[in-house]
DNA sequence: CCGAATTTGTCCGTATGTATA
DNA sequence: TTATACATACGGACAAATTCG
């Protein structure tokens, strides 16, 4: 019944996965632990270890001290979206990045934001509005709030020739995040942007990010009519 | 200038870490190789090599063998987005799950879902439309194509009781995907169905999936309006 | 074009720490 | 409390990939 092959980390995980996929070992169930495994593959426990735990960063296997491995009940999928620059986005897309500042002003920032920036009522932030085009043509529109309390040197920054998207993952690498993906009917305001009808439903991106539990900017990204974000399962 | 305490992999990667993020290590920069790191911080190679590969698989490092270790360019960030079944997103959500079939019949997919269901002209899959509500009211609209070539089991399940969503995962676990979300105005359909008004935009998910090169299905899911797809970075 | 040197990738066997049933 | 199973450490070794002379 043994192949015996798998003197490899990756050969043992895809046995394993194999076993997993015929049912086998099926879903709930606890799988022999790390030191019979290696007994029955040949190899050291060590290799054992890297695959299992590979395979349960995958969500594959769920591991527990002393409880031991069993196979995920739902081999609940996730998505990865990546997140590149707004330059690389575009250029991506074949076409020519172009940037320009719509605004750039210190005020009290709505609640909703001044929330998420975790300030104090009545202070004030750095809010930028801005226009990234391709080829020309405007691609996304990004309204930004920065805590100046947090990157003080944002105040100094000359968000004209850069965008804040560029001069932040410079000036703040690292940030953790969480983002939202909604739908907005466009404003007068967009509908004149990117020349669609009031109303009609646009691509909306908020970004919040923060380092060390310190708040340091919210986004929102409006996409041009048609856009799609795509992602690898 | 060593601080001399970082016997665990994990510390060895804070350290890293800072080291970048105070630019001592510069975006492009070579590092120093596993080897010498591992005398500098008195650690085996191997939590040398574990810390770093940790951090090239976060995108933070660029490896390659003879090349050595370069601190990446651009903090390209990824956000992970979950794909729970929807069952559980709409129980995530406080709501009672309901779900009910609205279509099912085999039939010839227009050339779009043919393409990516790798399927010969004129050959015939399974289409269903389903509604999947939270608290009774509709929550998302499922319009699926099942690849019958490649599950054939599909034709003989009974979709009226379990969802396809919920089948398939336990049918064809491991299953390879790609996600795309992007707005769609609501035509009359969807507006009767979740009450807004058509034209309105509509957050849509299209997720194609396969196994070993082989399509199994393409779905796509119309979410109620003001639905927000949340995401960790 | 072809070795040689370098660097990462991975394996082994053993040992110890640690959460937990 | 204790035994179990995972988490991780060490040092040594070889393999594989890639750069460089």
């Amino acid at each position: 019944m043994s192949l015996a092959q798998p003197a490899t980390w990756q050969g043992v995980r895809a046995e394993v996965q194999r076993r997993i996929r015929t049912h086998q070992w099926a879903p709930g169930d606890p799988i022999p632990n790390e030191a019979d495994l290696a007994v029955e593959f040949g190899c050291a426990r060590a290799t054992v270890n890297r695959a299992l735990r590979d395979l349960a960063q995958a969500g594959v296997l769920e591991r527990k001290r002393k409880a031991g491995t069993r196979v995920a009940v739902n081999p609940a999928g996730r998505a990865v979206l990546r997140i590149p620059l707004i330059r690389d986005e575009i250029a991506e897309a074949g076409l020519a990045y172009g940037y320009r500042l719509l605004g750039s002003r210190t005020a009290c920032p709505p609640d909703p934001v001044r929330d998420r920036l975790d300030l104090a009522p009545g202070t004030q932030a750095l809010h930028l509005t801005a226009l990234h085009s391709g080829d020309g043509a405007p691609f996304v529109a990004e309204d930004r709030w920065i805590n100046t309390a947090t990157v003080p040197d944002a105040s100094r920054a000359d968000f004209t020739v850069q965008s804040a998207n560029e001069w932040l993952v410079r000036a703040m690498p690292f940030a953790e995040g969480r983002i939202e993906i909604s739908v907005v009917a466009a404003g007068s305001e967009m509908a004149a942007i990117f020349g669609c009808d009031p109303g009609a439903g646009l691509l909306r991106v908020e970004r919040q990010t923060w380092r060390d539990g310190r708040q340091i900017t919210v986004v929102a990204l409006t996409y041009r009519p048609g856009h799609r974000l795509v992602s690898q399962l």
